[in-house]
DNA sequence: TAAGCTAACTCTGATTATGAGAGTTAAGAG
DNA sequence: CTCTTAACTCTCATAATCAGAGTTAGCTTA
């Protein structure tokens, strides 16, 4: 993993990336998630090799969201379990997975997964919500700004942003103009 | 990019997963998502070297979430702007930044980024909701299975899923037996 | 007219990660 | 005494990444 510049950025994103490590360990989150736990489970759920199994179970224990532990002596076997940190993921890892149905990248056609409430059956979604109100809010009325915790950087991003939307904005006009013209 | 073993995988988590990349991809995104859309922007955003955006926004592009497009002749220049499935692609950024805001991965001891309501400035989040009646569901409540799309390997990862749930338990239910006894 | 500048790249060479698979350890099973 | 299982570690060839230099084409400033 080169987390170089990874590494001291100010943005919860790359924050998250670099804690979970890599795409495979996506796969390994996944399947903690569902319910698995040893390492032969992941190596046969997933298909990754052993070398890097292990390299990615070592960084999600360090980064806190899987915890190692025993589970029988003589021999000694480990199993793998997701920290109460580690089950904060589990919404990225649906909305993914909902996200790859809709755009249809799961290689089956249909969902190969899906998301059930337990008591009802019924299946889950989700959807974005006013924090205040709790009303659901549509996609296109989403706008992103800086927050509290934002550095030069991040401010640059939001204001540069603006003002490329303001350009591309511009530009459109200008080729309107120049169709009418014509 | 190694995406041996990504490819022909049955899962639509994977399937995202490899067609934005690796964590850079996701930086990427997550600035097209803010509204930037030029090499250098993403290049003074992010940090990444010519090498690795270069070869990122090809993959998106190829992977159809990004279009590359000239935006001025002489000289001639591009600007990458997010295709509708790029589009799509939102809600797993935002949802990743909000993990990052909760768990402390930010870098900054408050959120840097937040997402509001562009009309009512109201700040937003998200919800499980359940599909059919639209009401919240509470994490707890979830549970993953079998889709119709799933594949062998799927219904394995499933039910042996549950298969190491029901071990698990049996094993705290005799940890508890042997406490009782002394 | 020449030297700088900008945007969007490509190229190079050293470093680091990955994939495939073999080997290890410790214990129980046949 | 050999086989099997679980959870790894090791090796080596190959592929990806980093840092930074170079390229191209048309401005712009002196």
């Amino acid at each position: 993993m080169r987390s170089k510049g990874f590494d001291g950025m100010v943005c919860s994103i790359a924050g998250v990336m670099a804690a979970i490590g890599d795409r495979w360990a996506v796969l390994i989150l996944r399947d903690l998630l569902c319910g698995l736990s040893r390492y032969e489970d992941f190596r046969h759920s997933s298909g990754v090799t052993n070398a890097t199994l292990s390299d990615r179970l070592k960084h999600l224990e360090a980064n806190g969201l899987v915890e190692r532990r025993r589970y029988q002596q003589k021999p000694e076997r480990f199993e793998y379990v997701l920290t109460k940190n580690g089950w904060q993921i589990g919404p990225a890892i649906m909305v993914l997975a909902q996200i790859g149905d809709r755009l249809d990248l799961s290689g089956a056609s249909s969902p190969p997964m899906k998301f059930v409430n337990r008591k009802t059956g019924a299946e889950v979604g989700w959807s974005y919500i006013d924090r205040s109100t709790g009303e659901p809010v549509s996609a296109v009325d989403l706008a992103i700004e800086a927050g509290p915790g934002a550095d030069e950087l991040v401010h640059w991003r939001v204001s540069h942003a603006k003002a490329r939307r303001a350009e591309a904005k511009a530009r459109r006009a200008e080729a309107e103009a120049n169709r009418a013209e014509t």
